[in-house]
DNA sequence: GGCCGCTATACATACGTATTCACCTACTCT
DNA sequence: AGAGTAGGTGAATACGTATGTATAGCGGCC
């Protein structure tokens, strides 16, 4: 037997109090006094009660939620996610339960129509925009959502002439960090193992970064040394194979990501290629399995739990328009056995 | 200048109609003329009209949003999560997308009060429960759950006498094929790396059927050859040193999960035991590295998008009162390099 | 021609909460 | 003692939607 949920109402007539005392009470409403609290307190507990948020939600013109968007496209296997990301989701989950706020979660197609109606329709206080994709191509859609009014975040760095606010890495401090690092270590065959036309912007920054550290040790980049790779361990694999099956030779890999960076190693292991004897790998992100490759992986470092952080406490200020600041996050180089 | 939200009197009154029929059209009521329908959608198009989900679920009584539940005690580096779990976000929200449900996400401690309270407040109209930890424990919160009517889903084995609906691998007789398959190589000294105690129920399951297999045989399991592992990499290294350590020898391992079984094929290598010459390995899970490994890992595979379908489907079917049956997965041997 | 039935729309209302305003009591101050 | 004040509570209302009921128009039928 499925009894009606209570409401404030029912909660008053046991309380024997009206139903904004009620409210008044569930909220904290300093007006209230303590014995009367207390009494609806007990009642509440009694019948189970919690408050529609629905009406709540109604009446207060807000959601207390946060849509998290992730913009990548599936894979075959439909596993993908870029583990960077979701080594954020735990923070992501933990900051917004700390601010009040729930989390919505849900997987966009890069190309194709966005569903962010999500704010439009109530569902959600603001979005955060992961993983986008090409930004060029986003541009106008970002400025879209401007034009609306829409609260959102973006994960990626911040540029000039950006469109709404971002939190990110310093990708470009980090492609220069993994170039000067390899070059220091007397190696200037160095590919690059990442996405440089299209694709997501961090990896263009990377590969910036990379370059101006070559540039300003006068190391001229032979085009044939940068391999297209998605943050997959596959991915890397594949590209090592490609680089190993043209002619050119190197002595260096900076992968724009672990997983790719871990594949690839994979792929030179079979082939009997020394690392970090014959070739040299730094990586990119710093996740678990980086620490625990053979040899441990050499890496630039982003802070998950930071990133998460920052991308809350940023949304959540644009939501109560504070008009936050982008956040620039810094990046470390972690110097470990591939080097 | 943010001008107020449009609502569907602003819809009424551009296209001449009044709200009910506004509602009527957008829902799709027959009892709309075409014409009429037209307008109220070219109405709602040009002043980017989107219903209030929170004015709507207040009427219909629901949210058409599932809350999925991760329980899972959160580890020092905050990235810690199970990676299988992971694998299944991508078919949860494809599949709950589907059905036009929202997924909200959250983490929970497996220790202390849960935070369930999201169909109460009608925030979710059910609720998916990840890793919801030791069996034993849980069950007077699951039959408290029961006992309100909630809606939920657990993912876990069917049992006989369970609270509640779950939707699981068949981790029994996956445990099964790991044992009777390494002892069809002629091993009979098989660790076990898992948690057999306390812990995820799904691990004891394991070891049950890792347990017949080996009673089938006529094998005696020296209990020291049982190891506490968790699900990653570092605590599966972490046992496997511990058995190095103890002089009991072995010919095989069984790990409940594949990142464990990585971890101890790392510390095998480091300490120059052949894989799969000296010992053989088997995991669960068959997550992607587990095909990249070197060598590839023989593991005992889960469906991870068909089980993320699977729970979606279950869930609603609860949700529309519709009595689902619990739901077994098959799982698969699948023989790669490490056996 | 009056009545019925059908279609398309409008009117009225309910969902459960939070807040504004009004009120009442008790206490303080002169 | 009377007036003012602060504290505590209740009555009324609005948030935006979806739906049951009523109504208007209209064609067909006996």
């Amino acid at each position: 037997m499925t009894q009606r949920r209570p409401t404030s109402f029912d909660i008053a007539a046991i309380a024997g109090v009206s139903q904004p005392t009620v409210s008044r009470a569930l909220s904290g409403n300093p007006s209230v006094s303590a014995e009367t609290r207390a009494r609806v307190l007990a009642a509440a507990k009694q019948l189970h009660y919690a408050v529609d948020k629905n009406a709540s939600g109604l009446r207060l013109q807000h959601s207390r939620t946060i849509a998290l968007l992730f913009f990548e496209d599936p894979t075959p296997d439909d596993t993908l996610i870029n583990p960077f990301y979701l080594s954020m989701l735990g923070s992501l989950t933990r900051g917004c339960a700390r601010a009040g706020y729930d989390l919505l979660i849900s997987f966009q197609q890069s190309s194709g129509d966005w569903h962010v109606d999500y704010e439009d329709s109530r569902k959600a206080d603001g979005i955060l925009l992961l993983g986008y994709g090409d930004y060029i191509t986003t541009r106008p859609r970002l400025e879209q959502l401007v034009g609306q009014g829409t609260h959102f975040v973006r994960w990626g760095a911040a540029r000039d002439g950006q469109v709404g606010t971002t939190v990110g890495s310093d990708n470009e401090e980090g492609g220069y960090l993994a170039g000067q690092h390899l070059i220091g270590r007397g190696r200037t065959e160095i590919a690059f193992l990442g996405t440089v036309s299209a694709g997501s912007p961090e990896f263009v920054e990377r590969w910036t970064g990379f370059k101006r550290a070559l540039d300003e040790a006068g190391i001229d980049h032979d085009p044939r040394l940068a391999i297209d790779a998605m943050p997959t361990e596959e991915s890397g694999r594949t590209a090592a194979l490609r680089l190993l099956d043209q002619d050119v030779p190197f002595s260096a890999i900076f992968a724009t990501s672990d997983l790719a960076a871990l594949g690839a190693m994979r792929a030179l292991h079979d082939a009997r290629i020394d690392v970090p004897g014959d070739v040299s790998i730094v990586g990119f992100d710093d996740i678990a399995s980086a620490r625990l490759a053979e040899p441990p992986l050499t890496t630039i470092a982003q802070d998950a739990r930071q990133a998460g952080e920052a991308l809350v406490t940023t949304l959540i200020a644009k939501i109560e328009k504070r008009d936050p600041e982008s956040v620039m996050l810094p990046v470390k180089l972690v110097v470990r056995g591939t080097t």
